[in-house]
DNA sequence: TTTCTGCAGATTGTCAACAAATTTCGGACT
DNA sequence: AGTCCGAAATTTGTTGACAATCTGCAGAAA
């Protein structure tokens, strides 16, 4: 039954599963807010101990980190959290500019009315939170991802679900929280999120496809230039 | 000293690094080739002792291998071979569709003149394969594996080069082993990968894109029919 | 001073034993 | 006969100790 509008898919359940698993949440929410910073060198033993667990369950959380690209690893030289640069990350955007065009076009295709509904809704609250908090856009940053999140899910393609969620957009949320993000992004997005949603209400794929790409093409020339400056590479 | 522990990063390295390295690239054979059955329980003791090695590496191997869907986990439950069912095989072609269509694209803007040479010659070599072998076609099998490898590289994205390469073409390897090919499709597909070169030695990305969506959504429809029939699903 | 060497410390890789959970299987009960 | 319950057996999860490897630094030689 379509009791489906759970809220946060991305919600980390921490006090069950595994300790690798457990661990490996923590870990990667501590690596996407900063609290863990980019080419920090992991040490198993101390963070082991800082954990609670023993080094065992640890590694194995640090082979799962290694393969969302959240961590950099080398043999018998430890593992290193990920340092995005500005390539990565105009990489990541291109690939997420046809993953997400296609995710548009599919959803236009198999979104239900409820489904589109409860968009809608999303939206409402997002223009709620932008009016309220005004400057503080913390919300709306995650607000977004949940946005694009959730017609990912629309597309019915488990692959590219799973690409986009599991992988793509951990690395985005990671670079926002290093970027400040520009004051009147967000309601020029949630411009752009209506008329996404108002093609795929109106089932036009092509149409949806075409509004999508525009919108993360146009996500990045914001981002890219609030990225901070590298010295090389 | 001769310091020849320094740059073996590119090779397969089957014999140096560590045990957990080595025995995730041989599980991975192992589970593309066949000698793993799809849906086969992956019993730790056995296996770590099968290899002549501890649990504690092999279950990071594990770990990877799930990373890269050849393998999934129940906590508490072990793991198995993944199933590769009609759906998610759908669902990756989907993708890689609309990758490699990107991918042919870049590859057309920034390929140099030497590289689509290299290009050529790989093709004329497919098709003295081709001729020699006729019926045994497993060689041009991994060469057309190699062909859309090569040009994922000259995309230049390294994000799209290791998606195709190292989750995508594994999952397309797997799937070829278990079906048999058409014996005319080979032939075929010589003829479009000859298109699309002649379309990136133009430099005509579009047409590159076209060309490549259109090799890949033939070849699934091909694909899909020799894919064995599921009870349900 | 500069460079190389080799020892000491720290860190990663591996192992075998122990604890917790699941699955299996036999027997009692309806 | 069929179903449910529970103990034994199997398998996974976790731990701490041990071995291999890398890193940093001090000291000697050029």
């Amino acid at each position: 039954m379509p009791e489906q509008t759970k809220n946060l898919n991305i919600l980390p359940l921490s006090d069950s599963g595994t300790l690798s698993d457990r661990v490996c949440n923590q870990l990667k929410e501590d690596i996407i807010t900063g609290r863990l910073e980019q080419g920090a060198k992991i040490k198993e033993e101390e963070l082991a101990r800082e954990h609670g667990i023993s080094r065992g369950p640890l590694r194995e959380a640090i082979r799962r980190l290694e393969g969302m690209h959240l961590v950099q690893r080398v043999p018998h030289a430890g593992a290193r959290v990920v340092t995005l640069t500005r390539k990565m990350m105009s990489d990541i955007y291109r690939v997420r500019e046809a993953l997400e065009g296609m995710s548009a076009r599919l959803a236009a295709e198999n979104m239900s009315s409820e489904d589109i509904d409860a968009l809608w809704e999303l939206l409402e609250s997002h223009e709620k939170n932008i009016e309220e908090t005004d400057g503080k856009v913390y919300f709306q940053r995650e607000g977004d991802v949940d946005f694009h999140f959730r017609i990912a899910q629309a597309s019915g393609n488990d692959w590219l679900i799973h690409h986009l969620s599991s992988e793509l957009y951990q690395l985005i949320r990671m670079c926002r929280y290093r970027s400040a993000l520009h004051p009147s992004r967000p309601v020029n997005a949630l411009a752009e999120h209506r008329h996404i949603v108002e093609a795929i209400a109106a089932g036009d794929g092509e149409l949806a496809e075409l509004l999508m790409r525009r919108h993360i093409s146009g996500a990045w020339q914001i981002v890219k230039d609030l990225l901070p400056r590298e010295t090389h590479d």
